[in-house]
RNA sequence: GCUGGGGUAGUGAAGCGGUCAAACACAACAGACUGUAAAUCUGUCCUCUUUCGAGUUCGCAGGUUCGAAUCCUGCCCCCAGUA
């Protein structure tokens, strides 16, 4: 099905396991790497934050300790991390754990970013905060008007106004993506069943509550403020409203498991448009990239 | 028991005689998404139908009216005040 066996000096493969969150993927790849001489490059916009430790359920000092660790505590929260960042640190790290004869695992819920690698996107410019500041203070329709007036293409959602603001910022210029995954990748996704991830959301919504979210939420709402970017998504919004008394503790977590849940079909809709995941539930998925590691 | 308020689609909640299958929000479901992506945005959401459209709804049963979720009567529930 591939030709990556036939490579004279095939290096080692890349191994991505994606899924959605909750599915299991971390737990496997640990694993796996753990096993193959693997080290993890994490996909996940969230934890490449320091600080957000518990609220965005990163791998704990202990998992860490089996098996390196990539792509955690990155930035601050109150700074800026673009899929595009991450393309080049991923490639970066993927370089240094083959030449240490490491097998490198992509492991991640984000799909933008899992894509950004295995499809080698090509981004174009910049972001430029000076423009953006001026074109967010319009509305869309002026928006729209400023785009027909400099021959702007609008994007397919053009009622979403960063895509707005970002197709002007790019100015038409092309973005492209191979077609196929790079070469000497295996693309795993982890298939789960409704229920059962449903089942698991929720539980990890009351361990991250055990393991001290709103202690965590509390010190970084005071230090970077509520409203930063790093904080407008999963958990801590919900645990500022419960410290403001806006929301009782049990709605918090009942609010948190739908968003969580939310999540997890966003992602699943992002990856079920890439025909080269190759599904398995986390049994068969183990069973299937051990066979894979134990040729190489 | 009396007085006042109320029972609307999965939930909350508008509507108070025609333009109501019924605003809005949430949930649910589907989708888009290359420099903020755990973000942001879109569609569907009573039933049947691919579309046009058709058929049943607004606690229950009657009534008034050309026409009712909206008015009247009785009944059943719920909440607040009070014997």
């Amino acid at each position: 099905m591939k030709d990556d066996h036939f490579l004279a000096s095939a290096p080692q493969p890349l191994v991505v396991i994606v899924g959605p969150t909750a599915s299991g993927k971390t737990a496997l790849a640990i694993e796996l790497a753990e096993q193959y001489g693997g080290e993890i490059i994490c996909a996940d916009s969230r934890t490449i934050y320091k600080e957000m430790d518990i609220g965005t359920a990163k791998p704990t000092p202990d998992e860490r300790a089996r098996v390196p660790h990539w792509g955690l505590d990155l930035v601050a929260p109150n700074e800026r991390y673009t899929a595009a960042d991450f393309k080049q640190y991923a490639n970066q790290k993927i370089d240094e754990i083959r030449r240490r004869g490491h097998v490198p695992f992509l492991v991640g819920g984000t799909g933008l970013y899992v894509d950004a690698v295995i499809f080698d996107y090509q981004f174009s410019s910049k972001a430029n905060d000076k423009l953006r500041a001026k074109l967010n203070a319009l509305s869309i329709e002026q928006l729209h008007g400023y785009c027909a007036k400099h021959n702007i293409i609008l994007p397919e959602n053009k009622n979403n106004k960063r895509y707005v603001i970002r197709a002007i910022e790019q100015n038409n210029q092309p973005t492209t993506r191979k077609s196929a995954p790079i070469s000497a990748s295996i693309i795993v996704g982890i298939a789960t069943e409704r229920d059962v991830l449903r089942t698991r959301i929720s539980a990890r919504t009351e361990q991250l509550f055990e393991d001290g979210v709103v202690e965590e939420a509390t010190i970084l709402g005071e230090k970077y403020g509520w409203n930063s970017e790093a904080m407008t998504g999963n958990i801590y919004p919900l645990v500022h409203a419960y410290l403001e008394n806006r929301l009782t503790l049990a709605e918090v977590k009942e609010k948190y498991t739908t968003v969580d849940w939310r999540l997890a079909k966003r992602q699943l809709t992002w990856l079920r448009r890439n025909p080269y995941i190759q599904w398995y539930g986390l049994t068969e998925a183990k069973q299937f990239l051990s066979r894979h590691l134990a040729i190489e």
